[in-house]
DNA sequence: CTTAAAATGAAATTGAAATTCAATTTCAAA
DNA sequence: TTTGAAATTGAATTTCAATTTCATTTTAAG
């Protein structure tokens, strides 16, 4: 039985939102990319393409490695999710739901990757810039270090996160 | 023609103590290694595996890339090179002959790195690590944009370097 | 010298990222 | 609705840098 309304548990407003500019880029809307989408956008984090597709392959395993790593790519380029490459050199993606600009902490014990704002940085890059000509778009910072736990621990394990 | 103590141009300070270093862990100088470490102390900025590997080709091309792989990341462990990777992904390595920690301007243009030093950056890393209750190692800084030249172009080219 | 340990280098392997292609699905126009 | 061109899917394959394997060669200690 179909509704002709269905507001399922979980369908977001970004749903539609990815609807519009879906179309505005000539691309199509399907079952698959809603999923992917919805799954995305209702975790947290900084997750690689594995862990995407794991928690994708949990709601749908009919869903591929392929269309999930696609999709992603999409989400990127319509600005829905960011790509992050952190010393490890794995690709992450993160939303981008939240917005603003941030920068990373990460745990060299736990793994853990916490975000952080700060004006003094960006104010700090523009000084930088200028000093050397250059007329800057993006920046990445990154701390290395142990975070408040694993700073405690003698041998601190390494976690995915 | 064997001299015995030829002193050939190029060889410098470094291979001596490269000598040292090496049979300091209990390993071999080789012809090899010494060859790719002039080549790699007697040229400056961020090259990666394949541009390094060229290079000693040239003067060797007995020489063979594992060689020159396995040489750098020797030297990595010596601490005489450095490994970076920006945000293509890439493995760059760098000679750290210069010493002191320095963060990167990448020009999107030409490809151009430029070094920079910026000690308000060190002091911002450490107060937003307390903020975060964490305890900060290292951090990497990347500014990503137009070198001068490069921003006065239509259409910069890409350049490896 | 002799010899064990280390290094070399060609070739093979790994693994993430990207692509191919036949089958399937979407969606706008009929 | 139905249709069909264009886009999407997903298993399989390819790509490509990074890494490992292994038979052979070289180093340096004795």
């Amino acid at each position: 039985m179909k509704l002709k309304f269905n507001f399922k548990k979980g369908k977001t407003m970004e749903s539609n939102q990815f609807k519009t500019l879906i179309s505005e880029e000539g691309l199509k809307s399907t079952r698959q990319r809603a999923e992917i989408l919805d799954i995305f956008l209702n975790s947290t984090g900084h997750k690689n393409l594995a862990e995407i597709y794991a928690q994708v392959a949990k709601t749908n395993p009919k869903i591929g490695y392929t269309t999930v790593y696609r999709t992603l790519k999409l989400l990127t380029r319509l600005g829905l999710a960011a790509q992050r490459k952190f010393a490890d050199g794995e690709t992450r993606y993160e939303s981008t739901a939240e917005g603003t600009h941030h920068d990373h902490l990460i745990c060299l014990g736990c793994g853990k990757i916490v975000e952080f704002e700060d004006d003094g940085l960006e104010s700090l890059q523009h000084r930088i810039a200028r000093r050397h000509g250059f007329k800057i778009f993006h920046h990445r910072m990154e701390l290395y270090g142990y975070c408040g736990p694993c700073a405690h621990k003698k041998t601190p394990l390494r976690r995915k996160g």
